[in-house]
DNA sequence: TTATTGTTACACTTCTGATAGAACAAATAT
DNA sequence: ATATTTGTTCTATCAGAAGTGTAACAATAA
């Protein structure tokens, strides 16, 4: 899986990090149960702070998406905890929707990109 | 139009607005060329700075959401620019479907969510 | 034992968010 | 014309986050 970090971004580090790992469990480039780059492998080869890295780890602990032993950055897409995931993505949405309605980009736009997202993603198997 | 900051919130009062005034365009809350309260009113409703409530205008101002007069916040959605709308909604997008797909959302329940956001925002009209 | 793991603690710098007071030019109201 | 209100800018302060660095710890694996 490729990590990549954009320096001259505004969005934090290991907000980058985060992210990418998640967009990266949903397209099954990490499978369930696949261990992640040791925080300081993956900091000497992103050329970041081992710190960093163990931020995201620990948020990515912290929100349900990683469970972590010792000598293992294990994967487990565990607590679906559906309610909360769809309240949460039901907020965020709003805004991004908020934001395309006001640049006019229409229903049926805004479904068709979902609809390549999911599919970009591979929902199938 | 209401207007509320929660300061328990992680997000930044700044962004909260900026969020909602955003939204509020987009259900037509705020009608285009309506004008919003003036910097110091708004702050002193929300019992927040005077400069956290400019920040939030001069960042809508430049997002292309507002134009501003002297005496007169007003609101203008120029700028459509509708290639890069698209470009930086499918960035967001990307990371909130990615979440959900982690959670178990499905791809019709992601897209019966969009089409509900935009039916609750008005499209019509 | 030795090396590597995640984790924690402390320190330091830099940047952002938020507040505050003051002042400015332009526009409005009286 | 005078006084007020507007967005805007400047300087300043404070708290917290982000990022880096060094060091150490307990648990695990070689």
């Amino acid at each position: 899986m490729l990590l990549k970090i954009d320096f001259n971004s505004d969005e934090a580090i290991y907000m980058q990090l985060r992210n990418q790992i998640i967009v990266g469990i949903a397209t099954s480039e990490i499978r369930d149960g696949e261990s992640l780059p040791s925080v300081r492998d993956l900091a000497e080869t992103l050329g970041i702070n081992m710190h960093t890295v163990n931020k995201s780890y620990a948020l990515l602990r912290q929100e349900g998406y990683l469970k972590l032993d010792r000598r293992r950055g294990a994967v487990v897409s565990v607590s679906p905890d559906k309610m909360r995931a769809t309240m949460e993505m039901l907020e965020e949405m709003k805004v991004v929707v908020a934001k395309g309605i006001c640049r006019g980009i229409t229903r049926e736009e805004a479904l068709q990109m979902v609809d390549e997202i999911y599919r970009y993603y591979g929902t199938e198997e």
